[in-house]
DNA sequence: ATTCTCACA
DNA sequence: TGTGAGCA
């Protein structure tokens, strides 16, 4: 299928489609009037990119776990051992990024403590309606 | 009629 | 990340 369905079927705009495949997540072959020419699997491997990437990873890591998720099935990676050390490091990363916002939220819950209650009246009314 | 690439008052 | 120009 071209462009025009493939967009229809995934939902994801042409530019966003370019984007995936300059970072080497798509690799649609072309038409000898050179079009790109998308596969049926390539609607799912969007699916699959689209939560990998909601998920936080970089394009990069998407790129080589790909193909090691079954070739027509959902997703379950098969048998990938360097790859699993890239998913380890970006959970470490993640973990990482919760415990700095913790602090800073904690950070944060000080400093407002700190206003004199009318002030927090106020506040809260500002942001509640 | 459609898609492609490239460039940007 | 949208938009238009000039092509094939």
């Amino acid at each position: 299928m071209r462009t025009a369905e493939f967009e229809r079927r995934t939902g994801v705009n042409r530019r966003l489609l370019r984007y995936y495949e300059e970072q080497g997540l798509l690799s649609p072959g072309r038409t000898s009037g050179g079009y790109r020419e998308y596969e049926e699997s390539d609607v799912l491997k969007v699916r699959h990119i689209r939560n990998l990437l909601a998920a936080g990873l970089s394009t990069a890591t998407i790129a080589d776990l790909l193909p090691c998720m079954g070739k027509d099935g959902d997703d379950l990676i098969a048998d990938c051992p360097e790859l699993l050390l890239d998913l380890h490091r970006e959970r470490a990363r993640i973990q990482a990024a919760i415990h700095e916002l913790e602090t800073a939220r904690t950070t944060l819950d000080a400093v407002i403590a700190t206003a004199p209650p009318e002030t927090e009246r106020a506040a809260r009314a500002l942001l509640l309606p």
